[in-house]
DNA sequence: CTGAGATCCTGGGGGC
DNA sequence: TGCCCCCAGGATCTCA
């Protein structure tokens, strides 16, 4: 569920937390997080560490130790980073935890465990260089868009998840970018007219730039907790009218993920 | 290269 | 109420 927009709050909100302050000790509390490497060896890096910043490439975080080396994080799918104080237990599904002051500790949580949090090594490195051009990036133009669309004949919405190519759009801002954009998700990505490959970079950044202000906004709490609504367009709306032409969203499988999609307003 | 399917993992929801 | 099954999904791998 993290994609960017999840991903960049996180970041800032670590940036806030840890950027330039030393972490006295980490405890790892579930070694599959470390992805099969030593977990010592990243306990020990952390240990009286000072935090440079806190950078992010499409849906990794990065967190520069200085000499002691970098630390590659991936939310997978239920991960985020907390702020703990004294008295605060840790959450059910703690990964790992960075102490910080006397009582203040950031924590890792993760309760389905596809997140990561280890050692950025060659093989990291290698990973981040395989990644795609940053959506919300300068250089991520119209033109760029089209060019890369036109490298492949991937159903257009693969093409919108494949890392390689455009990077940190995952299932649900890939199926409200082609809906803002009125492309049919099966249609191959080689096949999208100049227009339509303006109209999905300008509908990819405004989906990314709208759930990013959401996701920075402090939540409010209510006394009585309302269910969370669906605040997506159609992503999980199988069923409902679509808010556009009020014909009913459908859901289509593709590459073993649901895409949801108008058939009217999103012609083959 | 392309696309499908399995895998990892867990909690929540639906059905009975 | 309780149990089972299925689903969700990011990344990666195998297979046709």
């Amino acid at each position: 569920m993290p994609e960017l927009p999840e991903v960049e709050v996180n970041r800032e909100n670590l940036e806030r937390w840890l950027s330039g302050k030393k972490i006295r000790r980490a405890v790892v509390r579930d070694r599959k997080v470390a992805g099969g490497k030593p977990v010592r060896k990243l306990v020990a890096a952390l240990a009286g560490a000072r935090v440079v910043s806190v950078s992010r490439r499409a849906k990794h975080l990065v967190l520069d130790l200085g000499s002691r080396g970098k630390v590659l994080a991936h939310l997978g799918m239920t991960g985020k980073f907390l702020l703990r104080r004294k008295t605060d237990v840790d959450p059910p599904g703690t990964r790992v935890v960075l102490e910080l002051a006397v009582g203040e500790r950031v924590v890792f949580q993760d309760v389905r465990r596809f997140g990561h949090f280890k050692l950025l090594d060659r093989q990291g490195e290698a990973l981040l260089e395989t990644l795609g051009v940053e959506p919300l990036s300068k250089e991520f133009s119209p033109r760029l868009l089209e060019a890369l669309l036109r490298e492949t004949r991937l159903p257009v919405k693969l093409f919108l998840m494949d890392q390689r190519r455009v990077a940190g759009l995952g299932n649900i801002y890939a199926a409200e970018a082609l809906f803002l954009a009125g492309i049919h998700p099966s249609r191959p990505a080689q096949r999208l007219s100049r227009e339509q490959a303006r109209r999905l970079h300008a509908a990819i950044r405004r989906t990314l730039k709208e759930s990013l202000a959401e996701a920075r906004a402090p939540e409010i709490t209510y006394v009585e907790e309302p269910e969370a609504e669906n605040p997506f367009r159609v992503y999980g709306r199988e069923g409902e009218p679509c808010p556009r032409c009020r014909q009913p969203i459908r859901r289509l499988p593709q590459g073993g993920r649901s895409t949801f999609f108008c058939a009217s307003c999103q012609r083959r």
